[in-house]
DNA sequence: AAATAATACGTGACAAGTCATATATTTTCT
DNA sequence: AGAAAATATATGACTTGTCACGTATTATTT
């Protein structure tokens, strides 16, 4: 039975070697570590989530933008704006109004206690991007970058497409 | 205000463009499409979740597996398996049994019906993985692999440690 | 101008993931 | 052996994210 447990816990440990090379399946753990430090340094930098960290910075650096703007810079959903602007205005960090122009489109802009949040996180946060640059150079980054834009292109292929034929990914081109 | 308008636009675009290199930015978007990709692609090859497609498939490569085996081949928390299994038991996919030698344990078991379901998915989701062979060759992907690892490494690094100095990161090594 | 289509946003329902805490069982220490 | 520490699992509360659908507004067709 010795051997049995053994030959398991090889199994194991093959197993997840194995799937160190499978690129979908290392993205969640990389993907949840990341969320997991990024909150740990915002828990560090002022207490904002990391939605609201994101929205404050592109505010701060792109001016009043919409919704949809928001979520287009953040490549998220509309929806997870939609439902965080509001508490975010409630704590004060932005302002929501309707767009005179477009009636359908509302503007959030930045307040001054929103663009305080930011000064102090956004310190925080540029030392976590400088220790990153400790580890890759910048060729290594536009290199993984690049990976990161083909693989998003693949994963933008419907599914259908992908098995449709292996060809199919050349109409993209 | 035409030129307002228009060079918050190129505000939009060149602050997108930036994120672009930006590495903890981009992880979001690229899992949630993969995410995204994997629904879509077991939507079509029996209609499994991602938890329960990855749990099956570890099954069966590493035969009968402890909870705790499971989340850490798939480095993912244990509640989150804690949490699925009821309900791919009630599914009649997967056998849950108090292990004889270490009451604390729960052996987790492959079912007839479960093989079936990972026989059904398998071939659909190796296709998936063949076609990201097609835009990725093997050292590319070793590379990206290895970038994986190299990020993961990072991010596991407490943020106090990263913010105490940037030398800090040389204690792991 | 009226009908139709497109767009922006809100919202309900769900999936995946985290953390903290509780409980039961084993292991280890003395 | 008994006390203390470690481990495996369950569970509640929360965040991030998706999709589908509804509503209001604007743009386009005819």
């Amino acid at each position: 039975m010795t051997t049995k447990i053994k030959s398991n816990a090889n199994q194991i440990r093959s197993r997840k070697e194995r799937e160190g090379l499978n690129i979908f399946s290392r993205l969640p753990a990389v993907y949840a570590a990341s969320r997991t430090q990024s909150r740990n340094f915002l828990e560090l930098a002022g207490g904002l989530s990391v939605v609201e960290w994101r929205t404050l910075w592109d505010l701060a650096e792109a001016g009043p933008l919409t919704i949809r703007d928001l979520a287009a810079i953040q490549r998220a959903d509309h929806s997870l704006l939609s439902r965080a602007l509001p508490e975010m205005r409630k704590k004060g960090y932005v302002t929501m109004q309707r767009d005179a122009r477009d009636g359908r489109q509302t503007i959030v802009e930045l307040t001054e206690q929103g663009r305080a949040a930011y000064d102090t996180a956004a310190p925080v946060m540029a030392k976590r991007r400088a220790a990153l640059k400790e580890v890759f150079s910048d060729t290594e980054i536009r290199e993984f970058a690049g990976f990161l834009d083909r693989l998003e292109d693949f994963l933008r292929v419907p599914a259908e497409d992908l098995l449709a034929g292996q060809m199919a990914q050349e109409d993209t081109q």
